[in-house]
RNA sequence: GGUCCCUUCGUCUAUCGGUUAGGACGCCAGAUUUUCAAUCUGGAGAGAGGGGUUCGACUCCCCUAGGGACUGCCA
């Protein structure tokens, strides 16, 4: 009987897109909740009113859809509680744990200059101040221990010790009244009941200011667990020119979120050998323990590989949706065509992108020209040849795979040449020069009218 | 500058003091072949460097180097 449920969430800042390292610490979070039958929430960190954008949250649900990670509760926007964040900042005034500072953005700059020069924090001189209050604007700081350390207990890292003289009186209420984030995290997670805070290890220095803050109100801490960064394939902090950095450019791309979370889910952790698994072997296996303390690097041919697992698995209906948007001027008439092209060509696509050009061949109008390549192949001598063919076809009522496999073998051999002769034309006739399948197959696809149409303005003079 | 974190094949990782250091992606070669793929088989490929501790270190400790994060009235 365990003493607590674990909660954990995610706590995006909607101030972009939605990053792939946010969507994978998502993941994680979802994953160790599910694990052990906890909940998984998501705050959207939105007290910087300046930066946060609506466009900016609509990424984030988004993303979050997308990747199939939905959240127990209904989400909280951090700025709604304000109130409650100053309600915190007053206790632990109270407390004597906090106090007023009105020091001006001048003092504390130069503040600033001096303590980087002496190798210590910044310190505020009303910390200690007797001075009667003046009246103007103030911050409200933490009144954070000077000496002695704290060592923050990181699941992944181990314990990690910070000398106090290095943690500053961070600030908890702006001079608007508004909180800040540090303060509104703890408040949050506290009340939210998380157990777990998984994110990302930009964090870890927070996570030691935010063990004080716990322990200023008297708070129980939650177990910290801070993921190493996702880098880019060149070990740098991953960023536009690496390709992709949102999310929503992974869907864009082709990539099935299932794949995603696949991929994900092994930066970073693994179990074992097995590099393929369902979201249920996932859940069962998921530890934060587990989680490698280096940062990744992303592999996009590793993705593609996963990616492609993934659409064989995938169900040709859904796939059809998927990359029917894709597909310039589709006629839904074309639908079950088109469902029948995929179940044919889908082992040869690692992205929806691959698909959606694997099947182009089988959308292409009767008589739309021939590309060059084609043409080329289409001398007088092939044109006779695939006219015989075309009347051989013809006479044909077995318009089956092995049918029309055995009749071009046949025809091969009856005109003395090999396949090679006149099957790259043939192919390029009915598709118009797009890679297609085997011969049998594509003649399959088009179905006999269809397909000696298609002959028929190949090799006309 | 200061504080903190990280370091096994090119990449993601396994190993949790004793292994021919395993797997996956990618790469190379071969097979297959009617295009492009896919598929199959085989191969090359790693403990950053230097000190310790130990009978024995990839594994534990220290130093160096390299990479990263933080150092905001941003989150």
């Amino acid at each position: 009987m365990s003493a607590q449920t674990v909660v954990t969430r995610i706590a995006p800042s909607p101030t972009g897109y939605m990053h792939i390292g946010t969507a994978r610490t998502a993941l994680f979070n979802y994953l160790y909740a599910r694990r052990f039958g906890g909940k998984f929430l998501i705050r959207v960190e939105d007290t910087d009113r300046e930066r946060s954008t609506q466009g900016a949250v609509d990424a984030i649900f988004e993303g979050m859809a997308w990747l199939g990670l939905a959240a127990d509760e209904e989400p909280v926007f951090q700025h709604t509680r304000a109130d409650r964040h100053r309600a915190v900042v007053d206790e632990m005034l109270q407390r004597g744990g906090a106090y007023r500072c009105w020091m001006t953005v001048e003092e504390l700059e130069a503040e600033r200059t001096v303590a980087r020069a002496e190798g210590r924090a910044v310190r505020s001189p009303w910390r200690d101040s007797t001075l009667p209050p003046p009246d103007a604007p103030f911050v409200v700081r933490l009144k954070a221990p000077r000496e002695g350390q704290t060592v923050l207990h990181d699941v992944v890292k181990g314990d990690i010790v910070f000398e106090n003289s290095q943690l500053d009186d961070l600030i908890l209420l702006r001079s608007d009244g508004a909180p800040t984030y540090n303060l509104a995290v703890v408040a949050d997670d506290h009340d939210m009941g998380v157990t777990h805070v998984i994110r990302g290890d930009d964090h870890v220095s927070n996570g030691a200011r935010q063990s004080l803050i716990y322990q200023a109100l008297g708070w129980d801490l939650p177990v910290f667990a801070h993921i190493p960064l996702i880098h880019g394939p060149d070990g740098a902090k991953l960023s536009k020119r690496h390709g992709a950095q949102a999310v929503g450019e992974f869907a864009e791309m082709g990539y099935l979120p299932e794949a995603t979370r696949n991929y994900l889910a092994r930066l970073g952790w693994g179990h074992g050998d097995d590099e393929l698994f369902s979201d249920e072997q996932a859940i069962a296996w998921f530890d934060i323990k587990d989680v490698v303390s280096s940062p990744a690097r992303l592999d996009w041919d590793k993705l593609a590989h996963i990616n492609r697992h993934y659409i064989r698995l995938a169900d040709d209906r859904r796939l059809a949706d998927l990359i029917i948007p894709r597909l310039l001027g589709f006629d839904a008439l074309q639908t079950s065509r088109l469902i029948a092209v995929i179940g044919l060509v889908k082992d040869g696509a690692a992205t929806l992108v691959e698909l959606a050009n694997l099947v182009a061949f089988a959308l292409t109008a009767t008589d739309a020209p021939l590309d060059a390549k084609t043409a080329g192949l289409l001398t007088d001598e092939t044109k006779a040849r695939l006219g015989r063919l075309r009347d051989t076809l013809a006479a044909t009522d077995d318009w089956s795979v092995p049918a029309l496999e055995a009749l071009i073998r046949d025809f091969a051999a009856a005109e003395q040449v090999g396949i090679g002769k006149f099957g790259p034309a043939l192919r390029g006739s009915l598709g118009k020069g797009s890679p297609a399948p085997d011969l049998a197959s594509t003649l399959v696809t088009f179905g006999k009218d269809e397909a000696l149409a298609r002959l028929a303005f190949a090799v006309k003079p």
